[in-house]
DNA sequence: TTGTATGCGTTATCAC
DNA sequence: GTGATAACGCATACAA
């Protein structure tokens, strides 16, 4: 509570706040001795010098602001979690704000933690995210930016994401490649990167493998309703009906599992499942649930990293302006039909 | 970037700068008219106050730190969720620290929290913790501080923690009721305050029923180590072996699960499994698990709020130091065997 | 080598 | 009703 600070060890050494606080940056031209006296004094108080009046003289926080749809996910709290690793290091501090899905909130929380005065931003766009003003003002105003995982594409400022594409390609290979091909693709809304990003991958390893793409097995879900039930049981009832389910998320996977399980459908012998998810008792909920692990912890560092280099301004030779990550494929099956 | 101040205010509108904090903070005795300017200048420039000099000014942060062992864990982050929800809505931010279960960094996190000047701490201690001298410190100084989950008696300050004698009781009730009456005890290290309520639960309900304790059916395991599996197979190897597993967290009882599921051991039918665990995916991981669901976000906010109240000092009757919150019993068998 | 003065943004105190 | 000044803790340009 009662802090000490240069003032006190001024008064209490009979110096000037001035030669105190040179002598405890280790200042060049300062008399040894008086630096000695100061620097043990100052252990001896256990003197710490005060962030905040240091922030208000140099007008930077040494904090920088994460906004994430959801800390509660696995994805992104191990995401965090690199964040965290790098900015510590780095001696910055983490304030994390959460935008709970909501476009609104999302707007608001960017604004608060501007006017926080954090150093810069990380962010992951809610998924009601379409409008993204709110950054295009701050990428003008040149405030360090960086987004991560969910992104758009009209601010120009550092991306980090998973290869979402080459994984959902991969994914999809793998199910093409044990014989199926009806493959039905539960995903996320249409107009977030990541879903677009997976859609293509999905589309394009289909048609590598001349399956026609048909729009009927592909089912948009919705962050708030869980209609992930009703959806797998429309699905089952198309003719022909699909035979294996492509999910872009935990949620989805855990949905569409649990529903297969309640319909009595046998996996694999009826249909594959494979999804993107980074739960790590996927083994265990469903031995043959291959999966696409996304690289949580190396986006989080990642970007951590580069928003720090934009925060100091090291822009050195510019590094891409968007890093993709390959998201690893976890196969757990291997029941080939041909 | 070029944040507007009050004294550019005051120049533009050739006022003081007095007059124009008095305006803008709607003190009493001002000319309405230039309150009226001020307040219009301000909307329009979208003056924000620098909540940096603020701190300064006032000494307090309005920034809480939270110290836990680990994000990347479905209780803390549900718990941080809590924190959160009240934090920000009483005007705090929340800084997010990680001990990563290491009695170390839990020492050297409290401190760096402090030094950047948080107005209050709430903390889970990590696994290592048996001493707890770095946070007497902080009590002895009048620090607002709050534990929650795993805490420590030696500690004469707020804790908020989930029921875990009752909860415990009531899982090992429920599996004598069930006919069991071998029942292993797979739980975490033996100083933490959650592993002896829980501990005393369990024996309390044996002893209800009048079932002998039997110090070899308890397995304490670290959070270091993944001897689960071993552990399992020590205790499968007793005679009588167990007819029941009753494990004290998400790690724990995932890893019987795993270690059971290898040797085939069939749950219900030899073995029944019941853990404390705040996983969603439960009942798809093992329809036959029943948990016991600790309250995290309750946790987190009333650990949250009693901070809140700690800070401001609004200790009106001043509410009872320690505060436990039931943990839900989740029942998902009905194997009864007699 | 050390001290004095100034400023970061804000508000409280005291004048006028 | 409004303005000048000091203070929060620190660093630094400028003097000495």
């Amino acid at each position: 509570m009662e802090a000490v600070t240069i003032k006190d060890i001024a008064r209490a050494l009979n110096l000037s706040t001035s030669t105190v606080s040179r002598a405890l940056r280790g200042s060049y031209e300062i008399n040894p001795e008086t630096k000695r006296l100061v620097m043990e004094y100052a252990e001896r108080m256990n003197y710490r010098p005060n962030p905040i009046a240091l922030s208000l003289k140099e007008n930077r926080s040494r904090a920088i602001g994460v906004i994430v749809p959801q800390i509660a996910n696995h994805f992104f709290s191990q995401a965090i979690n690199g964040i965290e690793a790098i900015a510590y290091n780095r001696g910055y501090h983490v304030i994390i704000f959460q935008s709970h899905e909501s476009y609104e909130r999302e707007v608001v929380t960017v604004q608060q933690s501007v006017s926080r005065k954090v150093d810069g931003l990380l962010i992951s766009l809610s998924s009601q995210t379409t409008n993204v003003a709110h950054l295009k003002d701050l990428e003008e105003k040149g405030f360090p930016l960086v987004q991560f995982d969910r992104v758009s594409s009209e601010l120009d400022i550092p991306k980090i994401i998973a290869d979402n594409y080459q994984g959902a390609f991969e994914a999809t290979e793998h199910l093409l490649q044990t014989g199926r091909r009806r493959i039905a693709h539960l995903t996320i809304p249409p107009w977030m990167s990541i879903t677009q990003e997976r859609l293509a991958g999905y589309k394009d390893a289909l048609a590598k493998y001349n399956v026609p793409f048909d729009e009927d097995l592909v089912r948009y879900c919705g962050f708030g309703d869980d209609a992930v039930g009703p959806m797998v049981d429309e699905l089952l009832a198309l003719t022909p009906a699909p035979d294996a389910f492509f999910t872009a998320s935990d949620r989805l996977a855990l949905g569409c599992l649990a529903a297969l399980r309640k319909r009595n459908v046998a996996i694999p012998e009826t249909v594959s499942l494979i999804g993107f998810t980074n739960l790590n008792v996927a083994d265990l909920l469903s031995p043959s649930m291959s999966t696409v692990v996304q690289p949580a912890m190396e986006i989080g560092q990642l970007a951590a990293e580069r928003l720090i280099e934009l925060i100091e301004r090291k822009q050195k030779a510019a590094p891409p302006n968007t890093v993709k990550i390959p998201a690893r494929l976890v196969v757990r099956e291997s029941s080939i039909r041909e």
